[in-house]
DNA sequence: GTATAATATATCGTACACGATTAAATCGTG
DNA sequence: CACGATTTAATCGTGTACGATATATTATAC
């Protein structure tokens, strides 16, 4: 391809991901509306209902964010009476978030939010194609985290 | 899939979709840099310099972003005097675009950006892969905005 | 022609993202 | 033990995103 051709948007890979990204955002936001809670705290919860308790940081590895961005975000969710954050007292550095009762109780809630996604998707992309594209993008994740 | 295993971080596609979406942003970052501008106002510039002006509505329509965004967006670039923004004379609700000379002449220093970013990558992830990837998430993208 | 609907942009408030810096606690080494 | 390096969160400033609303202009219906 030419390098001119290069810089047309239909044939950049960076648009697709950015638009695709904010567009799913967009998908779960009426479902993730009912548990009063925005996407990244959506992601927040994942990781907690896998994990009793984890530091700041270790949720910062496991969706990727800083903590310039997690603790305001943790904040809010502690406002919302969502999760508990308590400073470690092994380790003062560390804040341990935890899930609260409510926090908890969400999941339950949030059980059919990942069905409902996919099948209002699959009529018209396949369970193979979806399957496909994770796989590609979390390769393509890998790559680039290096 | 059980329901519970659908919840779990790994089996999600929204997930590599947000995360490789901002990583591949701190990708283009450092050469966006060079060129004093920030990626959104990047894919501004793309969709400029293939139609030499366009409303902010056109614009929004090629990047998928809405007023709400774009308007201060635009007005940051014009500060930057990368654009000029001027009312249209036969529809007055509509603001016209336009790259300033400083707008236009950073296209030769973008050129090598798209070429400089594959070459980074492809040395891990092959050609076919990233265009497979493409065309997947283009796919993708069309079936969401509807 | 005028009331009304539709269109185009702007404004406001809230919530991310993230680079840069700060501050406190712990670790490691002499 | 001491003291500099490292780790962990928090803070600050800037720039998106976006729902909701406002405002101005043009189109439409009657």
């Amino acid at each position: 391809m030419k390098t001119e051709a290069l810089l047309q948007l239909d044939n950049q890979l960076c648009f697709p991901l950015y638009a695709a990204s904010r567009m799913v955002t967009k998908l779960y936001q009426p479902l993730l509306e009912e548990l009063d809670i925005t996407y990244p705290q959506y992601l927040i919860l994942l990781v907690l209902w896998e994990n009793d308790e984890l530091s700041v940081n270790e949720i910062g590895k496991k969706i990727m964010l800083e903590t310039n961005t997690l603790t305001p975000l943790l904040k809010r969710m502690e406002t919302k009476n969502i999760i508990k954050r308590t400073r470690s007292i092994i380790d003062e550095r560390r804040v341990i978030v935890k899930l609260t009762p409510k926090g908890s109780s969400l999941k339950e809630k949030a059980l059919c939010i990942p069905a409902e996604l996919l099948a209002g998707m699959s009529a018209e992309f396949s369970m193979e194609k979806i399957n496909r594209l994770r796989t590609d993008l979390n390769n393509f994740l890998e790559i680039l985290s290096k």
